[in-house]
DNA sequence: TGAGATTCTGTGAACGCTCCCACAATAAAC
DNA sequence: GTTTATTGTGGGAGCGTTCACAGAATCTCA
């Protein structure tokens, strides 16, 4: 019984070597561009691939190479956050475009419970992927520690406390929060606080760290207020609080665009004007940023480079370069705008 | 020589049979989960899975089974407009979770550009999926039409002019435009202009055909302003223009939530007070929607069930199971703020 | 001219799985 | 007690590649 599927039958190697007049072989090494294959040979397989229509089968590759030319994103935040955090489409429309130039394929990977840790997790050691890019994970991430025992290439878009010997792209928040906070005093305020959110991870962290050290002794740990989440209405929350804690506050600096838009609302609820009697700034340069009222002043960071970097760092992995398993920051810069 | 990966070497069928007792051919039935095969075997094999610790090469059995289990989602957007439309994020969320519980895997394909689409083309003709998702296609859009030849399982999301005998599963936007221009007369504005965009497909014009109809004889063509783009910058452009024409308008219907909040901005810049002067309404229940001055009343979409009912309909067709090329509607409704 | 290096090509043997056929064992029917 | 279904099992064949090795053809230089 050989003619079976006659129709839909896709053409296979063996019939580009048969139009070619070669082996196999030379196919083969065709198609991966190995060298020792004369020009003749060459000309003539890439020739019988156009006329046949014929397309690589990945999956019987895969199954000979042990390789998967797949590279997994995942996304360790919850679905909300997934979607009104500019950043992380930034990040993967970076990595995207690295990976499909290397002729890689992402997968993206969400996690958003326990049971989807627990699915990714097994998805990884399915051998599904040749490595991962972990974005925004929390300190002591569980999906962060799999995939180290694992040792599958990996990168972290961010700056983890514990990078678990894996490298890391990421920006130097203690610095650009230093900076922009620094400028907020240049405009001369002298009471200044942050609204501070994500001190889960380095990057909350951080930012907390950079602010307390560009105010030096002007620094009021009692003008710092933790919030749960960097979003508008923890900024809300966040910001009544403060005007309760300091009501002649002149300066806030927000762990993130969102929280900052809150702030701005409860300015606003107060009668006090941004920028003439509170300057306010942001993090992220997000669309929160040009949509507030006034527009944001706010550090931008590149994104889409720091998907594109950690992308270029697990595909450095898979061909076997010696990484360093320590990180590179990326420049951030701040958009002044006109809140502060 | 055999013993030559000695320490990586994953588990395979043939370590499970041998463990169990049973044959190769047993041991693939469990997993597939046939019948025919003894509650005893049944149980040994299991056993012997966990004890060995063994998952299946995906690659050797899509290689006989000829399908990838993967599918692919196809956005076809400016990557700007990927990054900032909320609802292709939910329709992401929707497919992905119905897929996983299918146990598909779901692959992201953004189409920015023709180099795109060739790209795109050639990984849907190579198999690598077996089934794709199109959102937001405009008419006559040419991956649809290789979609379309290549006759692999596919629904729309959205309702294209030219389904190419594709299912789809969308929201009546004739109907959705048509309320919420009604509910906009009945707060008693008499002479009302609409900010269109998104001409080049289905969605775009089923918006203006909308809100014609609940206009009746009431409908000023003149105050159609067709713009680019679903942006807020579009949004500035279109209203201005709009005001330029009918400088007494009282009412505005913007196919999109970004659109409006641009609206918003001119009307506040000409000292028009919204919604006292003149109602506004938007389209998508977006960010822009909840974090306008004053909030946006604007029609709710069910994005992500869209996404889930789409995927649920190229499962069905993998599975053989006979698919009507017609189509769906999805039940929006009415939030209403305060701009109107 | 002929030995040795270099370049090029063909082919058998995997890779790990599913499919299918043959057959064994048991149950049901006459 | 023999035939006929039904249920369960084993193993050969094959999916479309890459890899390693053997061998052929060509080039190099004493």
């Amino acid at each position: 019984m050989a003619a079976r599927r006659p129709p839909s039958r896709r053409s296979t190697i063996n019939d580009v070597a048969a139009v070619a007049g070669v082996s196999r072989g030379t196919v083969s090494r065709v198609l991966n561009a190995e060298a020792y294959v004369s020009d003749a040979a060459k000309l003539a397989v890439e020739a019988a691939i156009s006329q046949v229509g014929y397309v690589r089968n990945t999956a019987a590759r895969n199954l000979v190479t042990r390789q998967s030319h797949a590279i997994g994103l995942i996304v360790h935040e919850p679905h909300s956050l997934f979607l009104e955090d500019p950043n992380i489409g930034s990040i993967l429309l970076g990595t995207n475009s690295a990976l499909s130039d290397a002729d890689y394929q992402l997968v993206s990977l969400v996690i958003d419970s326990d049971r989807d840790t627990h699915r990714v997790a097994e998805y990884l050691s399915g051998g599904f992927v040749d490595g991962v890019i972990i974005v925004s994970a929390r300190a002591e991430d569980p999906i962060a520690r799999v995939v180290a025992e694992l040792g599958i290439p990996a990168a972290f878009v961010g700056h983890p406390a514990d990078n678990e010997g894996i490298p890391w792209v990421g920006i130097d928040n203690h610095a650009a929060a230093a900076a922009i906070t620094s400028r907020l005093m240049e405009t001369g305020r002298s009471k200044i606080g942050m609204i501070a959110a994500g001190l889960d991870r380095d990057s909350g962290i951080d930012r907390v760290s950079g602010f307390t050290a560009a105010l030096g002794d002007k620094f009021d740990p009692n003008l710092v207020i933790p919030v749960p989440l960097y979003s508008h209405s923890s900024g809300l929350e966040g910001m009544r609080e403060l005007l309760q804690r300091a009501p002649d506050v002149d300066g806030v600096f927000a762990a993130s665009d969102a929280l900052a838009a809150g702030i701005l609302d409860v300015l606003r609820e107060s009668g006090r004007r941004v920028p003439q009697d509170v300057g306010v700034v942001g993090f992220d340069d997000s669309i929160w940023a040009t949509r507030s009222q006034p527009p944001l002043s706010t550090v931008h960071q590149p994104a889409g480079a720091l998907g594109r970097r950690a992308a270029e760092s697990v595909l450095a992995q898979i061909r076997g370069d010696t990484v360093s398993a320590s990180g590179t920051f990326l420049d951030t810069f701040i958009v002044w705008r006109d809140s502060a």
